[in-house]
DNA sequence: TTTATATTTAAGCTATCACTTAAATAATAA
DNA sequence: TTATTATTTAAGTGATAGCTTAAATATAAA
């Protein structure tokens, strides 16, 4: 409210309230959303993660291959993927796998449906 | 494959090759998910696509006193949802109402529902 | 130990993001 | 017409993203 406000008098006050209450009540759940959505809005993190809801488990120098990118870069979107807890890693020897977490599986998995229908290019046609 | 390729010899080819051709298949419907969630993946413009999915539309002044913003600020993320085609919008005198597009209303319905039922918070509690 | 392999980390660079403020456009009212 | 309101657009700015190359780290094999 403080930097300006709506001064037309055909305002609805009750749906703006109603719209701020609303969103006071998921605040943290959008920011958490948002945060999750920003990681999968990337190409190349969104490969990784649609592989890794098929695949067991992948290495970096194995998504270095399937996804044609050099191994630091694959590293470093594997490094935010993990810091945010939607992957987690084992290591085996020299080899580091990486496979996705549970939670984040299901929050995923509507999304990779749509994927996986090819709705969103009906979507976009549409 | 140009760049470098893993050359430890337990390498799963199948594994890597079952990888190659599942991301082909699916080449565009990532990108075009990646641009939605990319947008989506914005506290602020979350914030706007969640209200619309409750709101049957909203003008760019009763945003910026939801979100407590500059209209401009708010008019920017508008515009960056309407060309990706999330929102449209319709001329009402000198206001000008945004609703959120049919198609990505279902896209979007199930991140919504999380929102609500809070159940990203138990995600981020595992 | 030395060597090789897998991965990470760091530094640098360009592009993009999201805001700010000011100016431009559009519609209405005086 | 002029003035007011709603919105958009434009220019400028600091922060961040995602790559590159080179160097550091970790494990295993010779």
């Amino acid at each position: 409210m403080s930097k300006q406000s709506c001064i037309r008098d055909v305002a609805d006050l009750n749906q703006i309230n109603r719209c701020i209450d609303s969103i006071n009540a998921v605040e943290s759940s959008i920011l958490k959303l948002s945060d999750i959505l920003k990681l999968a809005g990337n190409d190349v993190r969104l490969k990784i993660l649609f592989l890794l809801s098929t695949e067991e488990d992948l290495c970096p120098c194995d998504l270095s291959d399937i996804l044609d990118m050099t191994v630091p870069a694959v590293s470093q979107h594997l490094r935010k993927l993990k810091d945010a807890g939607l992957l987690g890693s084992r290591r085996e020897g020299k080899l580091i796998f990486y496979s996705l977490q549970e939670p984040y599986d299901e929050l995923l998995k509507p999304l990779f449906h749509q994927i996986e229908n090819n709705t969103i290019m009906e979507v976009l046609a549409a």
